[in-house]
RNA sequence: GGCGGCGUGGCCGAGUGGUUUAGGCAAGGGCCUGCAAAGCCCUGUACCCGGGUUCGAUUCCCGGCGCCGCCUCCA
């Protein structure tokens, strides 16, 4: 039985889903406008390995995740760059999904975008104003945070000192500076809808309210992000759904930031590094298996060290794979005990890293078993490898470069040495291969390389 | 000012009121190897400080110190 943390009630309790056997979940997705960073990726991942752990438990899923492609950061870029504001989304969902694939990140059953449900959100903020929730002043339309019983709840904060400590700037037509925009009023250069109130814009907390109802339903079961969209965007997507009468998530999950010298990575700070440009020096996979490493909730801590140490782990695995691989074990199913540990770990509010710990005891197992000359041992193990690494995203053995012929002719002169006992010509053939980036190996087969990571 | 989180061995990072250990990376020793690499075995006597509860606390309670975050766009 999963057990989850939930920032509602800011405790971990069971997941029980709305329909038995079946999860229905909204994550928030990226606004378009830049390269994504660290911190996306992160997300990406810890919503990922949920989804995929969920169908490992044996739950139909069905995941949403948005693309916001209108907003402010949209419109001044394209402004700036004299473009038009659904070319910059285009450019950025494009490398977005780069990104991501790269990451191993399965894509969303739907990911629905901000501009195809600006009608549903303009009925949205019609019926809000017409229960009285919500007003129109001059520049938008506000949602009276006032008339919202429970409001702060996933802040966990009252009203009362949520306003007392608003830093927003005072607007003398808003009723509470809490109260947030359900529609901007058009300003020139933007783009626009039109509307009751004139042409203008949803404002960026309607529309995952209205598709995620849309798309899942009243009350689906989980709702996921980074920690900082938990106040004030989840409250006021929550707060649109409690003002209509509707339920809405059944269970908050929020994950934890990365972070970079001990400071939060944001766009804000500046300090952030583009998950892009990690990409090219750092395996995706190894990327996943650091933020397995931690538990989802806690901060992360991105450097060159522990991309290399998770580079590092990474091989270890891969190591397992390709010498099992090339052993020819029989057919086995993985160890059902194993199978068990992970289970624990991950249903206690998805335990990755003591996860990770099965995964490594089972790779040890299994080198200790085809060290012992134990193939019928090795397999259930390797299995067991093979299937829990798949369960949290990660695809070992990796893609085995292909040899050039220089590279092979090196192999073919070390080999030759080594069976006439001419140990310098095999140790200059190793040295000249080492330094083109091969790992030597010397297997019962012959000289082995592979490719040098990091 | 309000609210929340964190402080574990060289590094990263789980966890637990007490018998044997998380796990990874790095380091040292050993086995294997022509030498290596990979792999395996062994080693390091960790829990911010001060009180309290307890037969016993890293693990619960109180206080302190330090760090971080949210209350504004932000994954």
């Amino acid at each position: 039985m999963l057990r989850l943390h939930d920032t509602a009630t800011g405790a971990v309790r069971p997941f029980e889903p709305r329909d038995a056997g079946r999860v229905a979940m909204y994550v928030c997705g990226p606004t378009v406008y830049d390269v994504p960073h660290l911190g996306h990726g992160r997300f990406v991942l810890v919503f990922d390995v949920l989804r995929r752990y969920l169908e490992w438990s044996g739950y139909e899923v069905r995941y949403v995740s948005n693309i916001t492609d209108v907003d402010d950061n949209i419109i001044q870029r394209a402004n700036a760059e004299g473009r038009s504001e659904s070319e910059v989304a285009l450019q950025y969902e494009a490398v977005w999904y780069e990104a991501t694939d790269a990451l191993g990140v399965r894509r969303p059953d739907v990911d629905p975008h901000a501009t195809a449900y600006v009608e549903h959100m303009v009925g949205l903020v019609e019926q809000l104003v017409e229960r009285g929730c919500a007003y129109e002043t001059g520049d938008g339309v506000y949602l009276s945070v006032e008339s919202v019983p429970g409001y702060g709840l996933l802040a966990r904060q009252s009203l009362d000192s949520l306003q007392s400590g608003a830093r927003v700037e005072v607007d003398d037509e808003k009723r509470s500076p809490v109260d947030f925009a359900l529609w901007k009023k058009v300003k020139p250069g933007e783009p626009s809808w039109p509307s009751p109130w004139g042409p203008g814009r949803p404002g960026w907390h309607t529309e995952c309210v209205v598709m995620a109802l849309d798309l899942l339903g009243d009350g689906f079961d989980i709702h996921g992000g980074g920690q900082d969209l938990a106040f004030p965007h989840h409250e006021n997507e929550r707060a649109q759904a409690v003002a209509m009468g509707r339920s809405f998530a059944r269970h908050w999950v929020h994950n934890g930031w990365v972070m970079v010298g001990g400071e939060k990575m944001s766009k804000s700070l500046g300090n952030f590094t583009s998950l892009v440009d990690l990409l090219e020096r750092v395996d995706g996979r190894a990327y996943r298996l650091l933020v397995l490493r931690s538990h989802y909730r806690s901060p992360l801590e991105v450097t060159p060290d522990t991309t290399a140490d998770a580079s590092s782990a990474l091989e270890r695995l891969d190591n397992l794979v390709r010498r099992a691989a090339a052993e020819a074990l029989p057919r086995a199913a993985p160890d059902v005990g194993a199978l068990d540990r992970f289970r624990t770990a991950m249903d206690d509010d998805l335990d990755t890293p003591a996860a990770l710990a099965v995964l490594f005891d089972a790779v040890r197992q299994a080198n200790s078993a085809l060290d012992a000359g134990d193939p019928a041992g090795a397999a259930p193990l390797v299995a067991t490898v093979r299937e829990l690494a798949e369960a949290m995203g990660l695809v070992l053995g990796g893609d085995d470069e292909a040899v050039d012929p220089d590279t092979a002719a090196l192999v073919a002169a070390r080999d030759e040495a080594r069976a006439g006992r001419d140990w310098a010509a095999a140790d200059a053939a190793r040295d000249e291969l080492v330094a083109r980036g091969w790992v030597v190996e010397d297997t019962p087969a012959g000289t082995r390389v592979r490719r040098r990571r990091n």
